[in-house]
DNA sequence: ATTAGGG
DNA sequence: CCCTAAT
């Protein structure tokens, strides 16, 4: 088979021996392989500590969702390790001297290769539910196309180590599954984001192995398998997480990890998002064209991922997956995006100054709040949306004017007269800032009719002269449809006479 | 292309 | 602000 030449070359660069006998038995090229993992992972640590461990980092992804099936997996596995336990210096494993290095040299090898191996085993006798339900037990969504594979990975070999191991249960080399079934499944638990930072995953480690404390007690107990037990919270208690977490298991783990995760090869087989899509392009048509109109890079990126959480489910799932794979699509977009932002900031920033600068004396009034909304951080999102421009008294008054000569609902008019040179300031915009001037100026209201108190300082304070305006204005012209007069007086007593009059007007 | 509305 | 459905 491709995949076990390919793998055992790769092995064999390494120095490793190999049994040309067992080359073709699945089985016994993963006994290899899992031999090499486990002279790494227990390179320089308590080997019971570890079995405890590592075998307690599974724990809390399935804390609600443990079937007889891993319970029963769990206990083949502490069998095995406890002999193992007891059997190490002697295991034949000792004879594959293997390089302490390994962590690190088996980054080069190729992610396919290893999955190669797993392959059969799906094909043949793995059930890839074994452990899971669909919402998963890593905490992430099978739908995410980065995570995927690592669940299948992870649930093979726990397919595998389920199926497989009374086979082997006997065999000298059951110690080693216990212990590459562990790093197989680490991928599964971290977000990858979180891998990159090694602390993490030694946090990961100690919160596990305390959460799997409770756990392994409780199951194994009743499963009447209380040796276990004893074996996990004796021995395994000895060992102090944090000493080995940080010292010696965390590295060669996080490496693991890494090239587990980072296999290039696709990775992202779905099909761009419509987001994705069209932030390309308008990237792309922004350069060419030097639009004015974008957004400033920081308060822009927050805005959007504000936003991104209130949209809709199925915006937001694209967006994630956009943010999620910290791959080269990523950034590929990111870093130009950047860049053509800065350059509009600066631009925008000149114009904004100007309008910023020309405020009346109520302006202060309402500054503050606008000041409170602005974004503070960015974030890595190479947001489309528009900058939260915020709306100065002197715009609003504008705005106000324009719906006093046009009336409300012509907003491209007004638009065109009263903000042709604010390019930011759309039609759409106009109506929606105005619609939000209702709204306040009916809240605001309302909030000073009855407990003016309140949290009346939630919404920001319009400056009466304003508010009044808009009041007045809401009563005469009717916000389409929701004619529901927010002011207190005349409650929808005026419609088709003003209604006409605008209209005619234009 | 504009508007109205919902999110 | 964004997005969409209606005009």
């Amino acid at each position: 088979m491709n995949q076990n030449s390919a793998y055992r070359s790769g092995f064999a660069s390494l120095g490793v021996w190999f049994d040309e006998s067992e080359t073709r038995d699945d089985h016994a090229s993963i006994s290899g392989v899992l031999c090499f993992d486990e002279k790494r992972v227990l390179k320089g640590m308590e080997r019971k500590g570890v079995l405890y461990n590592i075998d307690s980092s599974i724990a809390p992804k399935r804390e609600h969702e443990i079937n007889q099936e891993v319970l029963d997996l769990k206990r083949s596995h502490f069998e095995a390790g406890k002999i193992q336990a007891q059997n190490d210096l002697s295991t034949p494993c000792e004879d594959y001297l293997l390089d302490i290095e390994f962590a690190e040299s088996i980054t080069n090898l190729d992610y396919g290769s290893s999955r190669g191996l797993l392959d059969p085993i799906l094909e043949s006798h793995i059930p890839l539910s074994s452990c899971d339900d669909g919402t998963d037990t890593c905490g992430m969504p099978y739908s995410s196309g980065l995570v995927v594979q690592e669940a299948q990975s992870h649930n093979a070999m726990f397919g595998l180590t389920n199926s497989e191991l009374h086979d082997l249960s006997h065999d000298k080399c059951e110690s080693q599954l216990l212990v590459e079934y562990n790093p197989v499944k680490f991928p599964t638990a971290f977000n990858p984001e979180d891998i990159s930072n090694v602390d993490d995953v030694a946090g990961f480690f100690a919160e596990a192995a305390s959460s799997e404390k409770m756990i392994e007690h409780s199951a194994l107990t009743s499963n009447g398998v209380s040796f276990m037990s004893n074996t996990t919270k004796n021995e395994g208690k000895d060992m102090n997480c944090e000493r080995f977490d940080k010292s010696a298991i965390s590295r060669p783990v996080a490496s693991q990890v890494m090239n587990i995760d980072a296999p290039p090869t696709q990775k992202r087989l779905r099909k761009p998002t419509r987001r994705y899509i069209d932030e390309s392009s308008d990237l792309n048509a922004t350069r060419s064209r030097k639009r004015t109109e974008v957004s400033t890079s920081a308060s822009e990126s927050k805005n959007k991922l504000l936003r991104v959480k209130c949209q809709k489910k199925s915006r937001l799932e694209s967006m994630e997956m956009e943010l999620f794979p910290k791959e080269s699509s990523c950034k590929a977009i990111q870093v130009p995006f950047a860049s053509l932002v800065n350059e509009e900031c600066d631009k925008r920033h000149a114009s904004n100054a100007i309008q910023v600068t020309k405020p009346h004396k109520e302006a202060t009034v309402v500054k503050p709040k606008d000041v409170a909304i602005a974004p503070k951080n960015l974030d890595q999102d190479g947001a489309r949306r528009k900058h939260h421009r915020l709306w100065t008294v002197s715009e609003v008054r504008k705005l106000i004017d324009g719906v006093a000569q046009y009336g409300v609902g012509r907003w491209s008019h007004i638009k065109k007269l009263y903000f042709s040179s604010s390019v930011h300031r759309t039609p759409v915009d106009l109506k929606d800032k105005w619609r939000n001037l209702l709204k306040a100026s009916y809240l605001q209201k309302q909030s000073k009719t009855t407990e003016k108190g309140k949290h009346n300082l939630s919404w920001r304070p319009l400056p009466n002269s304003v508010l009044h305006r808009v009041s007045e204005l809401a009563n005469m012209h009717p916000y389409p449809r929701n004619r529901r007069c927010k002011s207190s007086r005349s409650p929808c007593a005026s419609s088709s006479p003003e209604h006409t009059n605008r209209t005619n007007i234009q």
